[in-house]
DNA sequence: CTGAAAGCGCTTACAG
DNA sequence: CTGAAAGCGCTTACAG
């Protein structure tokens, strides 16, 4: 495979490359006869050429690549929110380079340095628990970095989430004022904030209740969702439930939760509704439409490569937070 | 940001930047004396240096970038593709640039000249409709590409498959032995081989038995599915089917035909059998297990990644064609 | 209107 | 054991 280059351009054209460098770019300040302009382009056109980016790019330390990384990209949520974060990259000239975390800090560490070296003008990142060290590093060399949909305790950095507390505790609310006799929250064992702030909004909600219901939370680790969520819907809702709340901080819970009430033939929402974070066409196939917490995936991303092209333009140490809300999709699932 | 260069560990040694270079990329045949070694690795921490991949790659003609099309990222059959190939490509010291076609034949394109420009060594990608040219382009300048999943007619180009046409004939043929009063093959309105392989396997099943079934192909847009299914489903089934077995070409058909069933009620696999084309975690929230064909995605992954690093580091114009085979997951979806 | 030249950060054949 | 130098394909300030 070999390529053209402006010097191939040059030699047929019988000028100098800075001469075509510059019509080929249509640089304004410079003055160059139609003529010539005009055979550069088509020997160009013959000989098929295409543009060397590495090299423009070394010249002028801009790569119009960034780096996104997220947990799992056959994640649903993930797959989502990397599309939209492509279309909008894309419109900017972005290309993405995308690596998956494994909620692993040393994994995340190394697409970090790997992102680095190809020299990504900016990453979108969703870090992972004990990633901390890693971020601040980034922000002690000035790399323009923006978080997503995450984001971690005691490091400022730029980024967009979602009001997760204010949303859990608002849905919550809602469904504390049903008079179920028993709630049940499903979610993660986990330091990373942004799903502790679901706990914690849910949690809230409940103390200033007045009401006294039953409350129950069952927190599953990253593994073995599927088979742990089961075992504990079994102990906590037996066979036969009645008059009972579920409620998911994530799809993934959702999903698994689900399959269990599918299993055991219970049925939604007359012996228990159902309230889920998130959405997947899976909840398609579920017999009963699923209410669930909807975030808006495509202002985030478009929001995101917005602050990370600001930071890669100009950047500023205080990058600003932006939280947008989530809104509740009210379907059937709920009593 | 300003990154440290060799440059300035040279300096900061005492040594020539050849020297530095020499060091840090261990080269064998270079004898360097162990203290300036050592002198080097240490300043080369100090300063936090990080090499310079795009100089490198200008020089090399090498970026360990590799180039992946997909229709659509957020599609789960190729997020969970690209999720392996991410995974088998960081083995090879590569790293995925993806991009999302829409199944536009201009989208396409564009992405392959995106990525050109980016000098990826190679490109994976699931061709759309239309994209005759532009593969061939890319073959003309020998640049290493490989398809997956699906193929073009006419096109000869290295890549990975399964055997579509024999997985829906057996698959079919099983069907047509279970006595069904009818059978409805729901497909795609399209021209891409790998699918019109599903819908042959099918009909040559049909023709090649003695039952006299009654057969019926539902065939829909890109666009729109879900509801064009919904239609097309009403008008064949209607709400009360008796006997029939559903036949759907993948998993967005299958989710789609699974969620008119739930919603009008319709028992799996009392009165309709299914069986589908590929996974996906929504069949677990169906009340009844769904049968499936299965693709070996990691086992594609893994043979699409050689497949293309040996394009790449020793490219042949008549690469050649892998078949992989599926296999039929059975479960009680089918009577 | 156009060109010579420096330089981006590396690698590597060659010389000593 | 180590260094000077060329060169990868571009861009751009400067000179004419």
């Amino acid at each position: 495979m070999k390529r053209s280059s402006i010097k191939d351009i040059a030699k047929l054209a019988g000028v100098s490359v800075a001469t075509v460098s510059y019509v080929l770019n249509r640089k304004e300040g410079q003055r160059i006869s139609e003529e010539t302009r005009k055979k550069i382009f088509e020997i160009a056109e013959t000989i098929n050429y295409t543009p060397n980016k590495i090299a423009k790019s070394l010249k002028t330390n801009k790569t119009k690549l960034l780096g996104l990384i997220v947990a799992d990209i056959s994640n649903d949520f993930y797959s989502h929110m990397a599309r939209n974060l492509e279309d909008k990259a894309l419109k900017l000239g972005y290309t993405l380079i995308i690596g998956s975390s494994d909620e692993n800090a040393e994994k995340f560490e190394r697409l970090t340095q790997l992102f680095s070296q190809q020299q990504v003008d900016g990453m979108i990142v969703a870090p992972v628990a004990g990633s901390e060290k890693t971020l601040e590093n980034l922000i002690d060399i000035k790399y323009p970095v923006v978080t997503i949909d995450r984001y971690l305790k005691g490091v400022s950095v730029p980024g967009i989430t979602i009001d997760n507390q204010e949303i859990a505790e608002s849905t919550a609310s809602l469904l504390l004022n049903k008079n179920f006799d028993k709630m049940i929250y499903v979610g993660y064992e986990t330091d990373l904030p942004h799903l502790l702030d679901r706990q914690h909004g849910f949690e809230k909600a409940v103390s200033s209740s007045s009401k006294t219901i039953e409350i129950q939370y069952l927190l599953v680790g990253l593994e073995n969702i599927v088979q742990e969520v089961h075992s504990k819907l079994e102990s906590a809702l037996g066979k036969t439930p009645e008059n009972t709340a579920l409620y998911f901080s994530s799809n993934k819970l959702a999903v698994a939760g689900l399959s269990y009430l599918v299993k055991n033939n219970i049925k939604v929402p007359e012996q228990v509704s159902v309230l889920a974070f998130d959405e997947t066409d899976a909840y398609d196939l579920f017999p009963t439409e699923i209410t669930y917490i909807q975030q808006p995936i495509e202002e985030m991303a478009e929001e995101a490569i917005k602050l990370l092209d600001g930071q890669i333009t100009d950047y500023t140490a205080t990058g600003k937070r932006i939280t947008l809300s989530a809104k509740l999709v009210a379907k059937a699932s709920l009593k």
